[in-house]
DNA sequence: GGCTGCTAATAATGCGCATCATCCGATTGA
DNA sequence: TCAATCGGATGATGCGCATTATTAGCAGCC
């Protein structure tokens, strides 16, 4: 058992070869009009099984190499807690993407936080180097910080569609509206008529994807479209018994259970009276809390798929790795803009208009 | 914005002085008998405040310094689901840890799994070079790895108590012992007297823990140990009635979810008929799930600790820094070892013993 | 025999940083 | 007055690797 890190030059010696040859055979091929021998290939690649020889992950990034790292940058502080209930399906998903890549993670947890929210600042920005690509995850809007990324041309993707600019930022989003638009149609088909939104209005991209499917359904269907946008769970509550709604749609950052004790208080019972299907998983959850109807947002599939494409871009235009043949094919437009089907979940929280309605 | 890298070269330019001055001035003092005047170091230190500059951890790994960059390895790998919500709280105070500390995590998720447990191969070995010093979490028991890692010198701590060559160790544990004990008082204290032991047997230590804390309680109360260590529910239930206990503590790892379905199978109500103690959190839930009583074990603490720990250790025998005065106070060995608390949870599963018992 | 053209490999360089050995000028000691 | 000492800082080196420039050997050809 070496003490000390086996290196190339250690497996240079015992091939009978140089550090370089050893490194040429590592990287595959020949960047200028190098060739090694299949021989002393052979002979490298037994060197390098008896050794056990890994690479410095280091020292290949610092010479300008891949180290096959790669990084997680969380917008959002993951804690106070509520968050860490929604990143959570997201990093299982990474970390499994990382797994079949045999790429280790790296998590930019060093990064300062102010009032709640990472910057990526310009200190950061050079820690991410260690890394051969990053991911980036969150709502934000830090313009200058991402011109930054573009310019250096450091290979990133974001998880999360981006409307803004989305042409140069790559992404792995959930199609929220269409997902939206299946709800109403789904509500529609039972008999609804009075559907209401129910959400806090925003500009990310989540809530204008849920009412540009909230609105284009309901016109679709010939009916009248009604926000419901307090901050306030019981005036919300009272405004969907004001407005005798039959059903709601409702973003899930919204706390849905207190919202159906606010209900239940007011002697509405979901779904008998009012049906309310969720635009997205709940983002609090509670201890025996129902199953809500809606559809839900793919999360652990969009981690595994952010890392894949992210890898690819890597392997893409990392350093400039062998022009030679096998090479897997660049990356596509479509590739860089991914939007993955957000699923109907049947759950409990749905049923034909009460009598109050007929 | 620079397109390129800032260096310490650059700082040392802006500044006037050599690269070796500004590195000097970074690591805070004199390896060698070096000494740089007040006047110098202010300058050094406003020219890396405009000029933005951070130190390139891959460059200052290789050169044998910190990177401040800390390992998490996990054994089991942290899929399939069940576990994910185990391993959760841990990262969640691990995560929370780094980010008071300014420290990057690198999760390994690189290397091999074989059928379901991670290896620390000789080649994962030396990819943790990267990181300053390394978290291990999970059961295993893989005698050669961990000497490597001891022959190293390379800092790690465990997650979780070590009982066998726990001396050499370094780790932050629970205490089961405890808070197991104080869970039979407390069954004791209402009234029962047949109190079970349900969970399998096994050589972890949390099994070892719990079940020397039962032990020790009922000798202390000079009642009669019971246990039952079957693999399935059903027969487990059927066990419970047989032997007509009033209480049993359960070890979380068994689904106390479907033991109480089965129980109320068989017309036995937890808690009117048989209270049931958990020995931790469940490790599967359940929606709707009850408030299972009985006490938990600090996760997050003990991810948040055992990172301090980690840091601490690495600040330590890292290289071999400043010898000078405001150094922090070397770890002790109490700190090594580190066993925490687990509150106990009040739960809705617990009640005095029923009429039958009576 | 000198030339080109080709294959197979090596030497040399630099990435950004920590560190050791060294150097220089100013005191101090004898 | 010259060596010894000390504060203050620089040059050189190497970490392990990727990559470029260069060399060595050899066949073919005028």
């Amino acid at each position: 058992m070496p003490r000390r890190r086996i290196t190339q030059t250690d497996v240079a010696a015992m091939a009978g070869v140089s550090q370089a040859t050893v490194s040429f055979v590592l990287n595959g091929s020949t960047p200028a009009g190098v060739r090694i021998s299949e021989e002393t290939r052979q002979r490298v690649l037994d060197a390098i099984r008896i050794t056990g020889y890994t690479a410095n992950p280091a020292a290949q990034r610092l010479a300008g190499g891949l180290a096959q790292i790669l990084g997680v940058f969380t917008y959002e502080a993951t804690f106070p807690r509520p968050s860490r209930d929604f990143y959570g399906p997201f990093l299982t998903g990474i970390e499994h993407a990382a797994e079949r890549l045999g790429v280790d993670l790296l998590l930019f947890t060093s990064a300062p936080v102010e009032d709640g929210r990472r910057r990526l600042t310009r200190e950061g920005w050079q820690r991410l180097g260690v890394a051969d690509g990053c991911l980036l995850l969150g709502q934000h809007e830090h313009r200058g910080e991402l011109q930054h990324l573009l310019d250096t041309n450091y290979p990133f993707v974001f998880i999360g569609k981006r409307g803004s600019d989305g042409g140069r930022l790559p992404y792995v989003g959930a199609d929220y509206v269409s997902g939206t638009v299946r709800q109403i149609d789904r509500l529609v088909a039972l008999g609804h008529r009075r559907i209401g939104y129910v959400g806090l209005r925003g500009t990310d991209q989540p809530t204008l994807d849920r009412v540009e499917g909230y609105r284009d359904a309901m016109k679709a269907h010939g009916l009248t479209t009604r926000f419901v946008e307090l901050e306030d769970t019981a005036a919300t509550a009272a405004e969907i018994v004001e407005q005798r709604f039959t059903a709601v749609v409702v973003a899930p950052e919204n706390h849905p259970e207190e919202l159906a004790d606010e209900l239940a208080a007011r002697g509405v019972r979901v779904p008998d009276d009012v049906s309310v299907l969720l635009l997205g998983q709940p983002h609090h959850l509670r201890r025996g809390g129902r199953a809500w109807s809606g559809f839900s947002v793919p999360r652990e599939e969009m981690g595994a798929r952010a890392l894949y494409l992210l890898s690819r871009l890597v392997a893409d235009d990392g350093p400039r790795r062998d022009r030679d043949a096998r090479r897997p094919a660049a990356v596509t437009e479509a590739e860089l803009h991914q939007v993955l089907a957000c699923p109907d979940v049947e759950g409990a929280t749905v049923a034909p208009p009460g009598r109050a309605a007929r």
